[in-house]
DNA sequence: TATTAAAAACAGTATTGATTGTTTTAAGTG
DNA sequence: CACTTAAAACAATCAATACTGTTTTTAATA
């Protein structure tokens, strides 16, 4: 199936590296969260390269630099370090979009093309990021994965949502509330889309022509262009 | 992992079921074939219904009305299928592809706005199906097999090339071809985000709205509107 | 000493590819 | 045409591997 099934060790320890500070209390504690997220890093790089079938609890051990027995010990099951991911991309993802979001102009002026080209550029840059990807991967698995569909559906919906929410924050200014809504889904269909299509030729400038286009879709809407007046 | 593991002869003998014709030469050649297309189809079903991880040999020739033993002989391995099943979904999406496309509007007259929204609404239309979705299954498998990579990435560069030049057959009178080049990326990226899209709420009214979008867009595009002068 | 982290060993199940055997169809041959 | 032989379709079983979850054991910490 996959090579390195032999004791990889890949990232070997980047968690329990740090020697013990005694200081505070619970060591012990500090050191059990820090393995913790090791597991899910180590479990989220797992997604990326071998995807949710192949990622097995002992490649997830073997990325996080522990043993099988470990990691059980921190998950008792293989489901169970699925919806700790789930969580912590949630909230991994969000921050990430915040944060690209931020730095994308004044939000007490206008909207220029130059900013809204820029915002597309960014959104552009956020659906290729580890992240981005490795939850695409759990959401692409859920569909046929009953109780993974259980977990992640919920979050989805919530996630959904503050994304929205974001983005009306970031762009104040916007007038019509339906075209800002029908503008977001332009966008984040439009880059899932490009996304996930994976084997593209001349993906790269095929993407940059799309995206010309889209900013100035964007700012036709923006300024309630007649597009859609019903 | 799936209830029904014990024969559960779904769309039983659909293949065989013909009884034997005698005449002409090679009724064992036609029983052969026949077999074959019904082990496509099942492995087909079993992509939409349980994901590529959980289409196993077994559950192919249960959902096929065979024993494994006669799926094995028809089809020496697993990937053997797969790479069946790839060349099967190519020739059969072009084909629906065609058909859908044909009968959108005279393509001897100008584009109008309605003509365009249509064959938005075909394309819509079109990423729902199950051919598509199957496929994309596959396709998306294949991020992170590379034997399945390395059967499906010469198809599907084959499928956008002969993709491209239908769209283009079917609106001869576009005039800037960049531009057509670009709104049938447009159209691809933005219906595939939206279709891989699965636990979205509100979808129907919100894909509604960014095809009308969408649409508007298109022709404005296919108008050779100031959009894009660089 | 009691508790927690970590490691190792184990049992059960599922899947794959291979092998062997049985039935059905086609092709010769006298 | 009657009979034999070959080949193909189909079925059943087996060995090897891989993965999951459990249990047992060892080490470290409070």
């Amino acid at each position: 199936m996959v090579s390195g099934t032999t004791t990889k060790a890949v990232g070997k320890k980047s968690a329990s590296s740090s020697r013990p500070q005694r200081n505070e209390k619970g060591w012990q504690a500090e050191k059990s969260a820090m393995t913790r997220t090791a597991i899910l890093e180590a479990t989220i790089k797992c997604l990326l390269e071998l995807g949710y079938a192949n990622t097995t609890t002992a490649l997830i051990a073997n990325y996080a630099g522990l043993s099988r027995g470990a990691m059980m010990h921190h998950f008792p099951s293989r489901m169970s370090v699925m919806k700790a991911v789930v969580d912590y991309l949630h909230v991994l993802r969000l921050s990430e979009y915040r944060e690209v979001m931020a730095d994308i102009d004044d939000p007490n002026r206008k909207l220029t093309l130059k900013a809204i080209n820029e915002s597309v550029e960014a959104a552009w840059h956020y659906v290729n990021v580890p992240s981005f990807l490795a939850y695409q991967e759990l959401l692409s698995a859920s569909r046929t994965d009953a109780e993974l569909r259980h977990i992640i559906e919920p979050v989805e919906k919530d996630f959904e949502k503050q994304f929205l929410d974001t983005a009306k924050a970031v762009f104040p200014h916007w007038q019509n509330l339906a075209g800002l809504e029908a503008a977001h889904d332009l966008v984040q269909f439009l880059m899932k889309g490009m996304a996930l299509s994976h084997m593209s030729v001349r993906k790269k400038v095929r993407a940059k022509h799309v995206m010309t286009y889209l900013s100035e879709i964007l700012y036709n809407i923006y300024n309630d262009a007649d597009l859609i007046e019903k």
